[in-house]
RNA sequence: GCCACUGUGGCUUAGGGGUAUAGCGUCGCCUUGGUAAGGCGAAGGUCGGGGGUUCAAUUCCCCCCAGUGGCUCCA
């Protein structure tokens, strides 16, 4: 028999009989605890089955790593698979991959409820404990083919693969084979540490002509603990979802006489809007913004002349007959907005022009994607267009990337990225079909971020039908991505609105070049997040019960309407109760509007002129004098400070 | 828009073919109270809407409407 050298990384190589399979070098090397669920073996991903019949190097690819987690999730859909075909022999597996955080398997079956979905874990259970091997079959296509005859599906996935070596393996455990090129687990035991989540509906090749399937959703884990940190992550997000902290704190409602997607503010959640505004504004004054408010509707030449109605009118609602023409609410501000800018003849010495506005615009997303403020059909923003040369995108793309980073620093956010977001050159429907300008104009974007040494990913066909844009990207509790801020760059409208302006020569220059940008997103969207990011705990100056005083008996009703009144002179959000309650009761009250600070009045206070300060944490600093306690407050919430620092945290 | 699930007083919820629980909140009384449930009492619901089956529907069936999760889309 014949020897091989197997590299196996840390130490010397190690020497095996020629024959010897990836698993059992694996084993021999890193022990039974190594937690491997594959092998890299040469750099490609292999099962431990996989035999070694020449020199070459071999890793474990452990259950917890990034690797290690797909081929887990990618088995356990075919456990999932397995599990679904006994219990619903007519049901045919279509495709089922990983996915961050879990698994996926599409179905081409009847739908089935949530009784369905806890049988088919159940007897996903059975075939853990049976400890199937999963093992990896080679076929011809012929023989493949056969397997599958009964599966237009596979069948389908064969025909697009022909040439490609996904269409060569298929993959056995018990009586269950499924069309696959692998790697997977050993064996079924390995996919202890899985739930199934949920169902939906999907279409074959995402396509809504095609069939109709059933998606079964699942997470897996290499370990319990794994499991259960993912589940606790889950619940957490539940409770900081803004639609249950906005209900509780009084934000906003949605009330089906409107209509879906339009949520009304109430009082709290105005405050928190205005707050955002406030700032916006202060902050955009200072980077020459001017402010104008143009019409909610327009005519729809408005709207060809723009490109929405040929690129966008989907996301439009729909017109509305008047007697002279027809009107479309705006799904965007800047058709309005150029015609702010060729309102009269410009000058290179207006430019760069950066025209604001804060209000609304109305955008028919389909009914089963509204959801609380998060997707809604009516957007307020703080919207701006800046007019410029293409020598001064650059300044103002920095401006606008230094101002995301102002903003949300003081709004305590950390965790996002930037997305260069390029159009596909394969989807010229969807966007305006000019490649030399999206190429240039791609391509300067790329210079700008790398100059600014922004850390940044290219993306795919995220464009604006207009041009290529800057986004900012955030990362939700539950690890989705979600668009956040975004700047723009169009390269359509000088022409399709014929913008100019006279140059230094005194020539008519057609160059002018429109930023779009949106960096606090929607206040909609913004507010979901902010209330997910803090839980509802919002930093002092947005909070919309900055001071809750809360009385011990009614002998210090007096003290309290002087502690209301001297907060309210310094401009302090405060409210009193006074009531007939008890001290715990109230606390227990008003815990719920989550204002930033409670302030607890009794005897103690009445007679030294102090207020006792409790946190929200329920620390709390007692008799501090009142003059004292107003000029903290007052200035953490000039400084617009994320720090409740008056009373230290528990 | 599509698929699944859900819909009971302001909020959270029990129940289930004979018009319905409980807690919180609200109001009143007692208590004048020191930090996440002091006591007693009261009001408040045509069980999302409309049809059907039935002697009888909140419960079963159908159709709408809305919410949740997902598909698609997206700020």
């Amino acid at each position: 028999m014949s020897m091989i050298s197997v590299d196996v990384g840390a130490d010397a190589a190690h020497e095996y009989a020629s024959g010897i399979t990836a698993g059992e070098v694996i084993l021999n090397v890193h022990g039974k605890k190594s937690g491997a669920v594959a092998a890299l073996v040469d750099g490609v991903e292999r099962d431990f089955s996989h035999v070694l019949d020449s020199d070459c190097s071999v890793q474990p690819i452990a259950g917890n790593s990034e690797e290690g987690l797909y081929i887990l999730r990618h088995s356990c859909a075919h456990l999932l698979a397995q599990a679904v075909t006994e219990l619903f022999p007519n049901a045919k597996p279509t495709i089922g991959p990983p996915i961050d955080n879990g698994f996926y398997y599409d179905f081409h079956m009847d739908p089935i409820g949530d009784e369905g979905l806890k049988a088919i874990e159940k007897k996903m259970n059975e075939h853990v404990r049976a400890n199937h091997a999963m093992v990896r079959e080679e076929h011809g296509n012929e023989s493949l083919r056969e397997m599958f005859d009964s599966n237009q599906f596979k069948l389908e996935i064969m025909d697009d693969n022909i040439g490609h070596d996904v269409g060569s393996s298929a993959y056995r455990q018990g009586d269950f084979v499924d069309l696959c090129r692998g790697p997977h687990v050993p064996s079924t035991s390995h996919l202890r540490w899985f739930r199934l989540t949920s169902t939906s509906q999907a279409y074959w090749r995402a396509d809504s002509k095609r069939e109709s399937l059933v998606r079964i959703y699942g997470m897996c884990y290499a370990s319990k603990n794994a499991l259960k940190d993912r589940m606790r992550q889950i619940e957490e997000a539940g409770k900081r979802d803004h639609k249950k902290i906005g209900k509780e704190m009084e934000l906003y409602m949605i009330d089906e006489l409107i209509g879906k997607g339009l949520p009304v503010w109430l009082p709290n959640g105005e405050i928190l809007k205005s707050e955002i505004e406030r700032f916006a504004i202060e902050t955009e004054e200072g980077y020459g913004y001017e402010r104008v408010t143009t019409p909610v509707l327009g005519k729809e030449q408005l709207f060809e002349a723009s490109g929405h109605l040929p690129h966008y009118a989907d996301s439009m609602y729909p017109p509305m007959e008047m007697d002279d023409g027809t009107y479309y609410l705006k799904a965007m501000n800047c058709p309005m907005h150029h015609l702010v800018y060729s309102n009269k003849k410009r000058s290179y010495r207006d430019l760069p022009l950066r025209i604001a506005e804060y209000g609304t615009v109305y955008r028919n997303e389909l009914s089963g994607t509204l959801s609380g403020l998060l997707r809604v059909r009516m957007l307020s923003m703080n919207d701006a267009h800046i007019y410029c040369t293409l020598d001064q995108v650059a300044q103002e793309f920095a401006d606008n990337i230094r101002m995301v980073q102002d903003y949300y620093s003081t709004f305590g956010f950390e965790d996002y990225h930037f997305r260069l977001s390029l159009w596909d050159p394969e989807k010229t429907e969807k966007y305006i079909d000019q490649p030399e300008n999206w190429a240039a104009t791609e391509n300067h974007l790329r210079q700008i971020m790398d100059s600014l040494g922004v850390p940044y990913v290219e993306v795919v066909d995220e464009a604006a039908f207009y041009g290529p844009k800057v986004d900012i990207q955030f990362t939700t509790l539950l690890g989705r991505e979600e668009s956040m801020s975004t700047i723009q760059l169009d390269f359509a409208a000088k022409e399709r609105f014929g913008l100019t302006y006279k140059d230094e020569t005194g020539a008519e220059n057609g160059e002018v070049f429109v930023i779009h940008r949106a960096p606090l997103s929607t206040h909609e969207r913004f507010v979901a997040f902010l209330t997910e990011h803090w839980a509802g705990n919002f930093p002092t100056w947005l909070s919309p019960i900055q001071v809750q005083v809360i009385t011990i008996s009614e002998k210090h009703k007096e003290h309290a309407a002087r502690v209301e009144e001297a907060l309210k002179l310094a401009g302090v959000r405060v409210r009193v109760d006074d009531s007939d309650s008890t001290i715990g009761r109230k606390i227990r009250l008003h815990r719920k509007q989550r204002p930033a600070y409670m302030v607890i009045i009794g005897d103690d206070e009445v007679s030294s002129d102090t207020v006792s300060v409790r946190g929200r944490s329920g620390g709390q600093r007692n008799s501090i004098p009142l003059d004292e306690f107003v000029a903290e407050i007052f200035a953490e919430i000039a400084n617009r400070s994320t720090e409740l620092g008056i009373v230290p945290p528990e």
